[in-house]
DNA sequence: CGTGTACTTGAGTGGGCTCAAGCAGGGTGG
DNA sequence: CCACCCTGCTTGAGCCCACTCAAGTACACG
């Protein structure tokens, strides 16, 4: 029985043989065939600035893998205040902490453009539950996922740390690939409700920052702006007291 | 095959049946001698005000289910300074995120008398692998772990709201109990190093509680000490701006 | 009864907040 | 093509909360 690739079935477009969900997906108990059955029904996506790959208490309809771009998953206070607690970038899986609930618990909103491909919920579901060693990938990635939450969180948010310092470990973070000076450039407000401070305040130290060029603005619209960091620079700043 | 009760395995301290680790195990899958075999290593301790159950680094080797008070769980910058992200009481399971990996993430610490009894690793990594119901259930656990930190840390960490304000919602988050007025009487150091703030600011604040009747202070030794808390003063305090 | 640790309280400083105005630049419509 | 607007960003002035440094107090324990 043949059966068309995986790259025809994804509409040409996504490459999902460098999906990280994929790597999640792949183990000894799991055939060529059923990867490629797979991938029957997931769709790709395409993001403006701003648009929500899905919202808060919305059914769970799949999980998204994105594929290129940055993704603000936003948790709202009781109060009311939206804080921004996760950030997604290329490779990352979105929708995680919801696939075996009924909605989702949080808001997943692109910056700049993004490109994403989803995963039918039902299909994820039955397929988790038919191969046994993925649960327990899926434990590892959920447990992994808290580290990397606990460390956002604590690292960015301390409140007796300077706003400057907490800045350069945020863009140190947004770094678009672990090897290269390119940062994902966020709104100020967006930047604000990450660590926890005013726009205002934002906006000076990223001004400060960008004077001193230890951070260079590129790109021109919302869609495609970036900065450019002076790495070492930012470590340093990063690691003072 | 008759085989001695838990409660006698467990040296005739622990109540296994309360144990929340013993809901996480049970389902179809386990018979109530695979629970009484489970139970077979099982040890119980107690600890000290400032005792470790484990320190990050040391090579896993069980997991903990508290059986009374309280433990802070505390994980280190790599600028030096220490953070507590999470606080485990009566009924919480410590040491999961750690289960599968060689050594412990964070270090375990006893806030006042602590009460709790272990589960040796080999046992229970065991008693996983043998169940594949019990990974859906981890993966559940270390999900709601996950939002748990979220909500913890987004809510009490916010840089732009009072110290005021922050501390009556961690009073309210350390209940020892989810229906009476009593609440876990950490140190001010810990206080300060859960939210993010200076022991000073920690003292003026809780110091102004006390006096305005908010809080009052219980118990003499770090042991047993305690705050009962005016409920209603302090949820009307944690929502303003 | 002395000693140490944890906590309290004060005075002064400063970083980040608030309020408010000005600016830049991309998009729209005339 | 320009004027306009609208949104997001910048910058300023003044204030206030929390930080720092420092001294004083309470209390548990030997």
């Amino acid at each position: 029985m043949t059966r068309i690739p995986p790259t025809v079935r994804c509409q040409g477009r996504s490459n999902c043989f460098d999906c990280t969900l994929r790597h999640e997906m792949v183990c000894s108990e799991v055939t060529l065939n059923e990867l490629i059955d797979f991938h029957t029904g997931i769709e790709d996506f395409d993001y403006d600035h701003g648009a929500a790959l899905f919202s808060k208490d919305a059914p769970t309809e799949g999980v998204y893998c994105i594929r290129h771009g940055a993704v603000k998953i936003v948790k709202y206070d009781p109060v009311g205040g939206q804080r921004i607690i996760r950030v997604l970038k290329k490779g990352d899986v979105a929708g995680l902490e919801s696939a075996f609930g009924d909605s989702y618990e949080h808001t997943a909103m692109a910056v700049g453009e993004v490109r994403a491909c989803r995963v039918p919920i039902e299909y994820f579901r039955t397929f988790v539950s038919q191969h046994g060693n993925l649960q327990m990938r899926l434990l590892r990635t959920s447990q992994a996922t808290l580290r990397e939450t606990e460390s956002w969180l604590s690292e960015l948010t301390v409140g007796n740390l300077s706003a400057r310092t907490r800045m350069a470990r945020l863009m140190l973070r947004l770094r678009v690939t672990d090897d290269g000076d390119r940062i994902h450039r966020f709104g100020v407000e967006d930047m604000a409700a990450i660590l926890g401070i005013t726009a205002e305040t934002v906006s000076r130290v990223v001004s400060d920052l960008v004077r001193e060029g230890i951070l260079v603005k590129g790109g021109k619209s919302f869609a495609t702006r970036y900065f450019r960091g002076d790495l070492p620079a930012l470590e340093k700043i990063a690691r003072e007291a």
